[in-house]
DNA sequence: TGGCTATTTGGCCATACTGCCAAACAAAAG
DNA sequence: CTTTTGTTTGGCAGTATGGCCAAATAGCCA
């Protein structure tokens, strides 16, 4: 039962680790209102193609996004809805960092 | 209003990243039950306590958790509990793995 | 076929992460 | 004050990540 407690913390770290990367973060996003291709996303980012097909495969292998082929294009979108949810609790956070920073500039307790 | 954009998913991605390990999940898990001292999740675990104390030490910068020192001891709490409404839409994207899987296995499409 | 566009892959380099050991610190107990 | 227990920090070695360039691949269009 270990092993398989194990494996399963692992396949949702790898999951968390494909997201964890703000470039990736932006194509979720960007996916979220309409599927692209990878040439759209390139010029959004701002990065050298071979990088962003990169993170894109990273993406893909995770399981969060699928690769729809038409013709010369490759156009990517969200397999899994509910990715947007993390990020009201991502926030909270970050919220809860931003007080707790606030609170130590005005001298609270360390 | 790039930059903002930009530092916004660092930011979030830092959270994502922080969470990334089968490690700092499992610690995580077990802070939902209650709190735990260093040494309790070091025996957990199974690992050096050195490597415990720098996984709790990244999910504490990250603003994940708290330290509460009592006595000898520091015991750990979760600080922000939406956390575990992440693993639902993990696990979603982990089952739409394995039904890939499995169609492909079963002879589907690439 | 040959050329063109879109995408992926391989290679390289710099940087970051992980885990252990050893050493430093902190608090409690003799 | 010395010892003991609990925790953190520094350092090292091995491994993985991220970004670019160059090259390979895939599909269209003459």
């Amino acid at each position: 039962m270990f092993q398989n407690r194990k494996n399963q913390l692992t396949a949702r770290a790898n999951v968390l680790k494909a997201l964890a990367h703000p470039t990736r973060l932006f194509i979720v996003e960007e996916l979220e209102k309409e599927e692209r291709c990878v040439c759209d996303l390139t010029t959004l980012i701002g990065a050298d193609v071979s990088t962003v097909s990169k993170h894109l495969s990273v993406l893909r292998q995770a399981g969060i996004i699928i690769a729809d082929k038409r013709g010369n294009q490759v156009f990517y979108c969200l397999r899994v809805p509910c990715i947007l949810n993390f990020f009201g609790c991502v926030e909270s956070v970050l919220e809860s960092q931003a007080t707790d920073h606030a609170a130590t500039l005005a001298g609270g307790v360390k």
